[in-house]
DNA sequence: CAGATTTGACCCAC
DNA sequence: GTGGGTCAAATCTG
C-alpha cells in the first residue's frame, strides 16, 4: 500500500479540532441471552472514514462522518464503540450538528444498494420496520436534550449462530448506510426519557426500552449470509 | 466505473 | 511523548 512516501498535508487544510458540541448517546441492546443485537439509527447518511484502536478499550472505535460533508458542509460526525465491560452497550458520541438537509425520507423511498442487498437477505421481515425505526428517529430528533438510549430486545434464539447474528447487528450498527432503516423489524418501542446532563455540551439522554418480552423478532431469522458480513468491524471481538 | 470502506500516516491537544 | 481524531490512497463491492 503505502511506499515510504509520507504525506504531508499543507497546513492550509488543517483544520483545529474541539469547540464542537459534542454529545454521548448510548445504546444498550440487551436480549436474554445477554447477546448484542439491535441497530443505531439515525436517518442521516454517514459515512465511515476511520477506526482506531483506543487506550484500554478492546473494541475499536469507529468514526463517521456526515455524507453531506462536501456537498453541503454539513460537520456532523459520530463516533461508535463497543462498550469494553458491557458489549451489549454500545456508545454512540455524536459531534456537531447537522447543517444538512438530511434526507429522512430517502432512505425508505431509495433504499440504496447496500440496503438492497441486507434486504435481500432477509426479504421476509420488513413491512412494519420503518416504522419503528422512523418513530424512534423522531424522538431523537425532538428530544435532543437526552442521551441515554436503551434498545432491549426480547429473546431471540440464537443457538451456534450467535457470532452470525452478532456480526450482523453490528455490522448495522456501524455501518451508515446499512443501518438506515429496516432493521429486523422491531415493531414496537417504548420510550422513557432520562434527562441527563453531561459535563459540558448538548446531551441527549434517550432511553428506549421495550417491555413486551414476548416479542417473537422473527423477523429476525436473519439469514445473512456469513459472506454478507465477513467485512469485517470494530465490534468483532479481538483475539 | 462510482461510491463506500479500509488502513496507515499525519497532526493536534493534552 | 502519547493518544485520539482525521486524511486520503488503496482496495473493495455492486
Amino acid at each position: 500500500m503505502e511506499n515510504s512516501t509520507k504525506i504531508k498535508r499543507p497546513k492550509s487544510l488543517i483544520k483545529k479540532r474541539k469547540s464542537m458540541p459534542r454529545w454521548k448517546e448510548q445504546v444498550k441492546i440487551c436480549t436474554n441471552t445477554g447477546l448484542f443485537k439491535g441497530s443505531l439509527d439515525d436517518d442521516y447518511s454517514w459515512r465511515k472514514y476511520g477506526q482506531k484502536d483506543i487506550l484500554g478499550t478492546k473494541f475499536p472505535r469507529a468514526y463517521y462522518r456526515c455524507k453531506h460533508r462536501n456537498g453541503q458542509g454539513c460537520l456532523a460526525t459520530k463516533q461508535i464503540q463497543r462498550s469494553d465491560e458491557d458489549p451489549t452497550t454500545i456508545e454512540v458520541t455524536y459531534r456537531g450538528r447537522h447543517t444538512c438537509s438530511q434526507p429522512k425520507i430517502s432512505k425508505k423511498n431509495f433504499p440504496s444498494k447496500l440496503e438492497n442487498k441486507k434486504l435481500h437477505n432477509d426479504q421476509k421481515n420488513q413491512p412494519q420496520t420503518q416504522g419503528a425505526n422512523f418513530s424512534l428517529k423522531d424522538e431523537l430528533e425532538e428530544t435532543k436534550e437526552e442521551n441515554f438510549h436503551w434498545f432491549c430486545f426480547p429473546s431471540l434464539s440464537i443457538g451456534s449462530e450467535n457470532e452470525t447474528i452478532m456480526e450482523s447487528f453490528s455490522d448495522a450498527l456501524i455501518s451508515p448506510e446499512t443501518s438506515k432503516s429496516n432493521f429486523y423489524g422491531l415493531s414496537e418501542y417504548h420510550f422513557g426519557y432520562n434527562a441527563q446532563t453531561s459535563e459540558s455540551d448538548m446531551n441527549e439522554t434517550l432511553s428506549a426500552t421495550t417491555s413486551d418480552t414476548n416479542s417473537p423478532i422473527h423477523d429476525l431469522d436473519i439469514l445473512l449470509d456469513r459472506g454478507d458480513f465477513d467485512t469485517d468491524f470494530p465490534f468483532n471481538t479481538p483475539e
